[in-house]
RNA sequence: UGUCCCGUGGUGUAAUGGUAACACAUAUGAUUUUGGUUCAUACAUUCCAAGUUCGAGCCUUGGCGGGAUAACCA
């Protein structure tokens, strides 16, 4: 039977992609470039991380560039601290952009303007305190009420502004608003404010201004100053779209469109950085790095590798419908990427000693294992052997449940790479506790088959006794208990659903030798637990390893 | 309650008027020196109703449901 294909078929395209290959088609550009705005006031996360995919990839896809521009307009929230980790973090994606610009960068340009504006007879100065704005701004089913000062003269505007920039005002005092409609049904268009006056030092411009423009007069102009041709945002922002038109429209300039898109929500974790930085703030997790949060400098430290979170970020599709992403997808890509790449090694995590008695007493053995069954170009490696192991306790149970292919009594497993053992008896102390396992080995059996043919249903990881090293592994599960954090009862607030056991701390590993030299951020696969990642804390004398995630599981689970 | 956006398997995304596809998850089975990987099989008539049409997930109207929006934040 003959498969059939349809080369004509039309590949399937995201709402995005078809807008920009319209445009591309007909004519509205000859080439796009769009830009990825971060406000330097907070560390990137996973859903930034969609966001930066989404910019990048779209114009590398359609042969055009990306630039990165910090939306520095509100000194009292921003840092350079921020500047610098963001930068660090799309690089680590992978992707570099054409320029780096700053909205502060186009401070005078936007001034201008604004006096532009106020010459058209378009925007005023008010002099109205906070709360009587908020007051005159109407509700969402109410018209708001118009300035006093909103019919002042273009030449007291134009006054009264320059010395708004002079630093005549304090802050608060004046503010410059553009004149569109206080009864508009869309609240945005209410006379939004363009300038106001706050008197703080700004990490770039330093003093040298103290108004400062609005996220909604400052966004698209510096859009249209840089030609963006796709503004590619979030959905909470397009009911700010018809202002984006209107300054662009009334200035002017080059049009620059915006689009919107569904944020990214991940199961089990909060994506706010007002939450992210309380968590960090109030000290329920370690830092912004710190290995459960979803910034990207905690997946880093994780141990995600950027390609996973690329192929996760391309993976979920882009629309304008309201979504949760299991956070087991991301967990996917991880183990798709390294399933590939890392190398495996055994450890084990809670050690119980293993006797051969009938091993030879002082007798160590090198045997051969296999660094990755899906790379033959990774190689093999040699694994020291003697009679004393250790084996993950609950690789043995003396009373097994009926399918359990593990070690039990009288019944033979595979060490892996090595040889066939049959459980003979255990020790115990005064309370019963089993510590230690005694065995008997096949010789016949080395490397892991015994030439009767005969099959052992269980295979289980060891290191030798004698030659392993010690090493600290942290366990991760989820921050938080319940899919989506911030659905909380009445007079409760997301922190009451944090995971009390996200983190455990195992201070006794046991790793083969080979991994002695191994520097943060190696990656592995740890065989039959998951895959780890060496920390940042990790010393050659105290080495520490980060659970990423753990390997898919179908026998815990289904007991 | 105004305005805007959005409703397709458990979760995401596709199907661009021609009879629901792909991925994840789940379940079962095969293979396996990782209870991993790999492979196979199973799992929705598209929020509801009416209309247009030979034909509607797609177009129209009306419901219903979810979300955004009333910072001198972005």
């Amino acid at each position: 039977m003959e498969v059939q294909t349809n080369s004509n078929e039309r590949p399937s395209l995201n709402f995005l992609e078809e807008i920009i290959e319209n445009d591309l088609k007909n004519g509205v550009h000859k080439s796009i470039l769009t830009r990825f705005p971060p406000e330097p006031n907070g560390y990137l996360h996973i859903g930034h991380a969609k966001s930066i995919c989404l910019n990048f990839g779209l114009a590398k896809k359609y042969g055009g560039k990306t630039n990165l521009r910090f939306d520095d307009t509100n000194p009292t929230k921003e840092d350079v601290e921020y500047v610098d980790s963001i930068k660090e973090d799309i690089q680590w994606l992978g992707f570099q952009w054409a320029n780096e610009f700053y909205a502060s960068d186009y401070f005078e340009q936007l001034y201008q303007w604004a006096v532009k504006l106020i010459e058209k007879g378009l925007v005023y100065v008010d002099d109205q305190t906070l709360d009587e704005i908020r007051q005159n701004r109407g509700t969402v089913q109410l018209p708001g009420k118009d300035s006093p000062y909103r019919n002042r003269s273009v030449e007291e505007n134009l006054k009264l502004f320059s010395e708004m920039r002079e630093g005549k005002y304090a802050d608060g005092e004046k503010i410059l608003r553009a004149k569109i409609d206080m009864a508009h049904p869309n609240m945005h268009m209410r006379d939004p404010i363009m300038y106001r006056i706050i008197n703080t030092y700004h990490h770039r411009t330093g003093d040298k201004w103290c108004i400062y423009p609005m996220y909604d007069y400052a966004h698209g102009e510096s859009d249209s100053i840089e030609n963006i041709t796709h503004s590619i945002c979030t959905l909470e922002f397009d009911v700010h779209r018809p202002l984006y038109d209107w300054f662009i429209e009334k200035l002017e300039i080059f049009p620059s469109h915006q689009y919107e898109f569904a944020r990214l929500n991940l199961s089990y974790t909060v994506m706010s950085k007002r939450k992210l930085l309380q968590l960090v703030k109030e000290n329920y997790v370690s830092g912004w790095d710190d290995a459960r949060m979803p910034t990207i400098c905690g997946l880093r430290r994780r141990g995600f590798t950027p390609e996973s979170i690329r192929n996760f970020c391309d993976s979920i599709g882009v629309a304008k419908r309201d979504n949760i992403i299991d956070y087991g997808r991301l967990e996917f890509a991880l183990r798709e990427d390294l399933n590939k790449r890392a190398n495996r090694v055994m450890a084990v995590l809670d050690p119980i000693k293993l006797i051969i008695d009938n091993y030879p007493e002082n007798q160590t053995e090198e045997l051969e294992a296999i660094n990755n069954p899906e790379d033959e170009t990774a190689g093999t490696r040699v694994l020291p052997f003697s009679k004393e192991l250790y084996i993950e306790r609950d690789d043995f149970m003396e009373n097994p449940p009926k399918k359990y292919f593990r070690l039990a009594p009288n019944q033979e497993v595979r060490l892996r790479y090595a040889y066939f053992v049959t459980c003979t008896s255990v020790d115990k102390d005064e309370e019963g506790n089993i510590t230690a396992i005694h065995c008997t080995y096949d010789p016949a059996s080395k490397g892991g088959n015994s030439p009767d043919g005969r099959k052992v249903k269980g295979t289980i990881h060891w290191v030798c006794a004698k030659s392993c090293i010690d090493a600290e592994v942290r366990l991760f599960d989820r921050l938080f208990m319940n899919e989506i954090p911030e659905k909380v009862e009445e007079g409760q607030t997301f922190l009451d659903n944090l995971n009390p056991d996200s983190l455990k701390i195992v201070s006794n590993a046991k790793l083969e030798p080979s991994l002695k030299d191994v520097k943060a951020l190696d990656k592995f696969q740890f065989e039959r637990l998951g895959y780890f990642s060496v920390d940042y804390d990790s010393k050659e004398d105290n080495l520490v390893f980060n659970r990423t995630c753990t390997l898919k599981d179908s026998w815990t689970k289904q007991n």
